[in-house]
DNA sequence: TAAATTTGTCTATTGATATAGACAACTATA
DNA sequence: TATAGTTGTCTATATCAATAGACAAATTTA
């Protein structure tokens, strides 16, 4: 907790306490402070397993009532990030944010091995359509031409780390869906039409807070914040063969550019 | 509005709108409201210059009281995003997010350029101070060896894009600081030390609520969210120069990740 | 066992958030 | 010049969020 790289030296004269929390914000003091133990276990201030100050502890550090700090806890506690024990304390259970690794060869599960000891993707569901602009304009096609959109799920140990649209072109790629279902793999997907290796051609990043569409689908809380992703993977000769929007929670993901 | 990749397809079915709003989240539905109004602007849902729906509709839209859109909108007039005018209609003032790109040979001026008809960095502060222990690692210097701290803000046409901290070998580099203040660039900070190429090595990438420092240093509202960058610049022959963290508003800025 | 520490529950009060309705003020248009 | 459409202001009410204090219940420590 005190590594910050000296928010409290030259930096904080005459500023308020950098922990403090900004009232009638139109986001809740419970809220801001769940955020905040999220965000310190997240980055390995608050250890798994290890129990966190107590509640006057927190009232006192944040300047808020214990109520509040109650409040927080009580809905991480929801939420399976805390166990509270009466009488003990209250203990951490979640652990650090899963660095997934973003470059020219990304792939789902090689890039998460060390991290977790089970990890798989899970096809939600496909359907053919006709593309959109930003498709068809990432693919290289005519602006309604059909493509086939596959929608997964990301998991490791057991809990919801990616949540992604794929899109690809519907006459090159039929069947896609079948052998996705069948092998719970873009990459050995791919390699049933002959595409033994492809590369990330480019990558757009931003961030929002989770819609109603994401809390379901990755298992948040409101207020919770979501990365996405825009990208396009092409053919070692340069030819795009997928799009794909994906969404990664914040408080569970980071992401590591790595060289390309 | 309606070109969001079939939102409305395969998937709605049985779903709430997914323009839907969490109550009782902790996150306020003005606040929540004007979230998606800003996105809907930085996407280009909303037109520069164009009129917003009337507030009956937004509030039809968002299911919510007239009142409480009232509350949203006066909010992002506020923050000088939008502008309402009795009688005829509310106007979207600001523009879509930049993009900044992130790659191999990361730099702040040229990445914007045609973006913007102005932008720069000004120089904060600079101190020495010991490293920590992530600044020690990432530059591959011992525990307490000195570092200079370079504090920057990046502006693109009067508005702040980017907060960073540099941190940079004190023996090495010392007097750097004086080199931004008169270059305002750290490419041509670093030229003075004889380094005229210098690469990315590695960046993460995080995203969080901003938090009381992050608000005033990007002249954010309480709510906002941070893209955050950790990262590492080496010279071509490998040897790490520069550990730097930067914050980037996600309102403003989207990360476009390049080939590196 | 007694004391100290910590979480859990209850009551009460205040201020912020959200809904509801009515009407004023201003603009554009038929 | 009406009329319709839009933003601005006011009052009232209900619910959520936050503070305050007291004490119960469980656990650990002296």
């Amino acid at each position: 907790m005190d590594d910050r790289d000296g928010r409290q030296g030259t930096f904080m004269i005459g500023r308020q306490e950098a922990d403090s929390i900004e009232r009638r914000s139109g986001v809740s003091l419970w809220r801001q402070i769940a955020d905040r133990i999220l965000q310190a276990i997240a980055t390995g201030d608050f250890a798994e397993n290890a129990a966190l100050p107590p509640e006057v502890a927190l009232a006192e550090r944040y300047g808020v009532n214990r109520h509040t700090v109650r409040s927080a806890i009580s809905a991480l506690v929801q939420e399976g990030v805390l166990r509270a024990e009466q009488g003990r304390g209250t203990f951490v259970l979640s652990r650090k944010r899963l660095s997934y690794p973003i470059g020219a060869r990304t792939r789902f599960s090689t890039g998460l091995q060390g991290q977790t000891s089970e990890r798989h993707i899970v096809l939600l569901s496909s359907s053919v359509e006709p593309a959109s602009q930003r498709v068809a304009e990432g693919l290289g096609l005519a602006r309604a031409a059909d493509v086939i959109r596959l929608e997964t799920r990301g998991e490791a140990d057991g809990r919801p780390v990616s949540r992604a649209a794929g899109w690809f072109d519907a006459r090159r790629f039929a069947g896609i869906d079948k052998a996705m279902a069948e092998t719970g793999s873009i990459t050995a997907s791919l390699a049933r039409f002959g595409i033994d290796d492809y590369l990330r051609q480019s990558t757009v990043l931003s961030a929002r807070h989770a819609d109603a569409a994401d809390l379901a689908d990755l298992d948040l809380q409101p207020g919770a914040i979501v990365l996405v992703t825009v990208a396009v993977n092409i053919t070692s000769d340069g030819q795009p063969i997928q799009f794909s929007e994906s969404r990664f929670p914040a408080e569970r993901v980071e992401l590591k550019l790595s060289a390309l």
